[in-house]
DNA sequence: TTGAAAGCGTTACCAC
DNA sequence: GTGGTAACGCTTTCAA
């Protein structure tokens, strides 16, 4: 190791110096630009290795425009469907060469100094994955003209997005539930205000009701297992002759709270009350739940998602549009899938 | 809603051109220099606010070579511990003004370009959270003098580190599980070269030695549920006679795992196996786990581990460290904890 | 094919 | 107190 007190990093313009070109040369050579004859091109690029040159992506962003950059805004991370989505998120950004300022994560209010940085770091679009209908980030992001494109969310006002038919998710669900021949059907909703619960659960008791059933059973829920957990106590200590027999958690980690607390009280699941939930996350998949759920398209979410962030900052003036994915069924041992006397 | 084709951005220039000032006063006046006149500072304020002004980081880094962007390599998440850790890790940046650049996620090798993307976007640290022994950051941060402080995992090479006691937490276990009257013990081992994995391992080993009980059934395991649950299974089908009373999963995902495959092969948790974790994630405190577990100061953790770059950033020739920070022992349900015929 | 110079937005230094 | 000017590192005209 040498002992160089400053290893002043290497520049376009102490490359040109050293090459004895102008620093317009080793910009264009570094580059690839065509113009350059081969052999100029291949000195400066030896030297650029030997001097461990970096170009510096912030000065670039000066005089492009464009940084690279775009701001990412999580939802909370106690729902592992958060961090799946973030996983391909990370991985299929950095596919297409762009850099993730990770602006927020989690349930609570953005601060309104990342509020700011999102601004001040220039990013060129902005991908927002949070649930709540009142997102900070979108607001700031509409206000500066800030592509934007949200996952997982229906855009209110401004901005695009992309998201699973949640409507169609629950009406699945229902219809599946009611073939299987239940009759007393509860759904655990969402946090109030969430599009993504409020939809999943508008879909589902529409279906009920348009199959001529009583309305299904509304019980608070929220975005955690500890939310789904109490929800499933409420729902065992009904008496036996009210206690619904099918549940829905419009998500899957609502689910396996409520299957926990049923199975705690001494219930059978599937066998005195048959769960579902909506996600497709893989912790429900395995034992103890192997839970019926609707399979979120998260890859192909993501990749709509960045599609359409592309072609916004791109400059085209294309309309705000809203994407929905069909998800995919799993059926599961988590449900009673035939009805009573038929299997 | 305005029209306006180009919405061009202010600067310091426009700013200094419409209050018929100077560049140089616009900026002062911007960051209350003390220098500034009262009368100027609030004029210049207000046709800030009014054009809607923000700051150019980047331009700003250009000229102060502090970018205020920490790189940020995040591990697998398919273990619930490491998207805790980013919340803290992003909530504990933005208290501190720090921006992350999100590089990495999960366990795949991270990309060639991404590494580029530390140096080129002039982070002012990283912060690694892999556990894997081979990360690619970290060797790109240390060639080029980038501060660096690995959490979760010791530094090798380079760096600096803060990382729970692994082997305390391991020997902590190993007491606990003796003293309740276990004599077969056993550890389900995480990925291998994981140093995490490896000090836990080995401490519990240690302590189990020095009591003068035989070693401990070795499970490979791994980072995941899955990897648990199969160690669980192997477990499982061992003779009675043969069978581990006890066994501590290197992580808690481990643990949940492989008591999930007991109880699905019919034998009871704690009743007939103790299981014991370590890492303390909120999955592993609830039903159906209740689940015995060191738990990482996970808090404390990011605030040294921010505090140490801090310092290094700041440009002071620290020499590297490796804080450890001991756990703290949570007793549930899952594992016996008194010798059979003593309660 | 290459060079010189201007400019991106900000801050720092030196005058006044 | 405030104004000029240079500088950060890069790309991009416009000339040659």
């Amino acid at each position: 190791m040498e002992d160089m007190p400053h290893p002043v990093r290497a520049t376009v313009a102490s490359l040109a110096r050293r090459a004895g070109v102008a620093a317009s040369t080793v910009s264009r050579a570094l580059r690839d630009d065509p113009r350059i004859s081969p052999e100029v091109r291949a000195r400066i690029a030896a030297l650029a290795a030997e001097a461990g040159y970096t170009p510096n992506a912030l000065a670039r962003t000066l005089v492009s425009g464009r940084s690279g950059l775009i701001g990412l805004v999580l939802g909370p991370m106690d729902n592992p469907f958060y961090a799946e989505m973030m996983q391909q998120i990370v991985s299929q950004a950095a596919a297409r060469g762009w850099r993730l300022l990770l602006l927020h994560a989690g349930d609570g209010p953005m601060e309104e100094a990342t509020a700011a940085a999102l601004l001040q770091y220039r990013v060129d679009g902005c991908l927002i994955t949070s649930a709540g209908l009142s997102s900070r980030a979108a607001s700031v992001c509409a206000e500066n003209r800030v592509p934007l494109v949200m996952v997982n969310r229906v855009a209110r006002e401004h901005g695009s997005a992309v998201s699973c038919d949640n409507l169609a998710a629950g009406e699945t669900l229902a219809e599946l539930l009611m073939q299987a021949g239940h009759r007393r059907l509860a759904v655990i909703t969402g946090n109030p205000g969430t599009s993504t619960g409020l939809e999943r659960t508008e879909g589902f008791v529409r279906r009920v009701l348009a199959a001529g059933l009583p309305a299904p059973l509304l019980l608070p829920g929220g975005a955690s297992h500890a939310a789904g957990y109490a929800a499933g106590q409420s729902m065992a200590a009904l008496p036996a002759g009210e206690r619904p027999d099918a549940v829905m958690g419009v998500s899957d980690i609502l689910a396996m709270g409520a299957m926990d607390a049923l199975r705690g009280a001494g219930l059978s699941v599937p066998g005195d009350v048959s769960v579902v939930g909506i996600d497709g996350i893989a912790a429900a998949g395995r034992v103890p739940y192997r839970l019926t759920t609707v399979a979120q398209p998260l890859e192909a979410m993501i990749a709509r998602g960045l599609d359409m962030l592309l072609a916004r900052i791109g400059g085209a003036q294309v309309p705000d549009e809203v994407v929905l994915l069909r998800g995919s069924l799993i059926r599961r041992a988590s449900a009673r899938l035939v009805a009573p006397g038929q299997g």
